[in-house]
RNA sequence: GGGUCCCUAGCUCAAUGGCAGAGCAACGGCCUUUUAAGCCGUGGGUUCUGGGUUCGAGUCCCAGGGGGCUCACCA
């Protein structure tokens, strides 16, 4: 079956798309290639800027390249704005300083805003103290077919702006900015962990058994080995194994992959941080947590105070700990040490007029509890710790108390960052704990931990005492780029893909 | 999935149920120091899609698509 994509058929395009085929055409026909392999470009804008010396007799002379932003055309003289996403640089554009025929042929005719150009000729300054480039000479590198968004507005549409990011991005340079701060985030998480001894790791992606938290994993199949596989749903299994192969401390950055709802907090893609530690437990990795994020904030910022939605959001550690059955006691009236079992949580809310299901089991109230009463209020950075063992399959249990474990979690803008616990190093415990989770799978949680006999062997050659630590990078960007969903700090997020014509997509 | 709001020119936005408009962008002019340049003129619409009500629908009703918020869900 042939398609024909009649993209560029004339019948089809707007009278600006049109005017823009024509000159492209133009450009063409002047002998001007529209498209060149080679550029006469010598120097990034912001490098070009540099080299302007105050005072000097003369300028040096440079090639900057760019994609054309704005023009204002005067007669025989005009002025534009290029950016190559170094920088902008003004352009004095006369028509005594090019060939003939280049201004009133080639640059009033046939050049539009977003084509990229390359421009040569020395730093000036104009009347009114703007550093410029006198153009001597244009070089063509990139001819556009679409004309570009409000020159002012940009673009709003937040559908254009998420389903077509690039847009987006030409259009709004704080969007741009905004994702060099992300990568400035990853990169300060990576300068801590590298210089307290972490080794950076990369594990699979594609896992047999998924494991690590309690979520719903989106499955995949390999065909020559006839083998369903999971996208990971977190790295934390695999981390462990390699602590048991004798790596003191790994870290790995990367994406989970969690098929679940969409929220102003949730992507079913979001890059996670984990990182595991041999001979800590979670009270180390707790100190690790807030000097860790506090030197990001830092790094980032230039300080460990950010400014989140008009709120002051302090990360200088120490960061507030509350044991997480006084904050739900506190907010909830609730001690749900005295209702330990399903039915007596469920009826004491219910008594108190919280809503949940019934036959919820007894982690997940306490879980609804958190979420409702204590999350929302969690502005500054606070641990919340010692969770009860039944919502924490994976983490040690505390000496003093048996039923509950060496866990914490982190909150800050009302949104759990970081959850973390000394790791369950016990290989018979552990199997122990994935046969009570496999039995909630047989009734019903489809987010059950399933029994991983590998990383019971894994364990079975033992694992030292060791804190692990997991946090989404995704909201931690939110919290220190100021936005409130996490649309905004993912390049390409998740959208419902628009129905085509023969309706394959599913409703 | 439920509730609710939104979808108008390339972009940003207007339009009591009564001729579908503005700014930017485009096109044709004027203009050799502007920086959202300015001035004169011109063209540009499947008002998301499909039905319905009405003399008349961008506007009201129904169905569908997409998006926002929210609830549910999501340690």
């Amino acid at each position: 079956m042939t398609e024909s994509y009649d993209l560029f058929n004339p019948e089809q395009l707007t009278d600006q798309e049109q005017s823009r085929l024509a000159k492209l055409a133009g450009l063409r026909a002047a002998g001007i290639d529209p498209y060149p392999a080679q550029t006469t470009r010598t120097h990034a804008i912001d490098a070009a800027r540099a080299l302007y010396s105050e005072g000097a007799d003369e300028q040096a002379t440079v090639s900057v390249a760019g994609r054309l932003k704005r023009i204002r055309v005067m007669g025989k003289a005009s002025f534009a704005d290029i950016d190559d996403g170094t920088g902008q640089i003004q352009l004095l554009v006369r028509r005594d300083f090019l060939p003939d025929g280049w201004y009133n042929e080639v640059w009033k005719k046939l050049i539009d805003l977003g084509d990229f150009i390359s421009v040569t000729g020395p730093l000036a300054v104009t009347k009114t103290g703007e550093l410029s480039i006198e153009v001597h000479a244009i070089q063509f590198l990139s001819k556009t077919l679409k004309p570009m968004p409000d020159k002012w507005h940009g673009v709003r549409d937040e559908e254009v702006r998420y389903r077509r990011r690039y847009i987006d991005l030409l259009a709004n340079e704080e969007v741009r900015e905004l994702f060099r701060t992300r990568a400035a985030i990853t990169r300060a998480l990576r300068e801590y962990l590298d210089n307290e001894g972490f080794l950076e790791v990369e594990t699979p992606i594609l896992q047999p058994i998924y494991g690590g938290a309690a979520a719903k994993p989106f499955v995949t199949h390999h065909n020559q080995l006839h083998q369903d596989l999971y996208l990971r749903i977190s790295f934390e299994l695999y981390l462990k194994r390699l602590i048991v192969g004798g790596f003191p401390a790994v870290y790995e950055i990367g994406r989970d992959f969690r098929n679940e709802g969409v929220s102003f907090k949730h992507n079913p893609e979001f890059t996670q941080l984990e990182f595991y530690e041999a001979y800590a437990d979670y009270a180390d990795v707790m100190r690790r947590t807030e000097q860790m994020v506090a030197y990001a904030a830092e790094k980032v910022t230039g300080s460990t105070t950010v400014t989140w939605q008009g709120k002051t959001i302090d990360f200088t550690p120490p960061w507030q700990r509350i044991p997480l059955r006084q904050a739900i006691l506190d907010a909830s009236d609730i001690d749900y040490a005295e209702f330990p079992d399903d039915e007596s949580l469920y009826n004491e809310m219910k008594r108190l007029g919280i809503d949940a299901k019934p036959g919820t089991p007894w982690g997940k109230l306490v879980d609804v509890l958190l979420s409702k009463f204590v999350e929302p209020n969690l502005l500054q950075p606070t641990f919340l710790t010692d969770y009860p063992k039944d919502v924490s399959p994976l983490a040690k249990s505390a000496p003093h108390d048996p039923l509950q474990v060496e866990r914490f979690e982190g909150f800050a803008a009302g949104m759990e960052l970081c959850n973390a616990f000394s790791e369950l190093n016990d290989p018979q415990d552990q199997l122990q704990r994935f046969v009570d989770e496999n039995y909630r799978a047989a009734h019903g949680d489809d987010e059950a931990h399933p029994v991983d006999v590998d990383y019971i062997e894994a364990l079975s050659y033992g694992m030292p005492p060791t804190g692990g630590f997991g946090m989404g990078i995704d909201r931690l960007t939110m919290l220190f780029t100021d936005r409130d969903t996490i649309r905004e700090v993912i390049l390409f997020p998740h959208l419902r893909s628009v129905k085509e014509d023969d309706g394959e997509t599913a409703a």
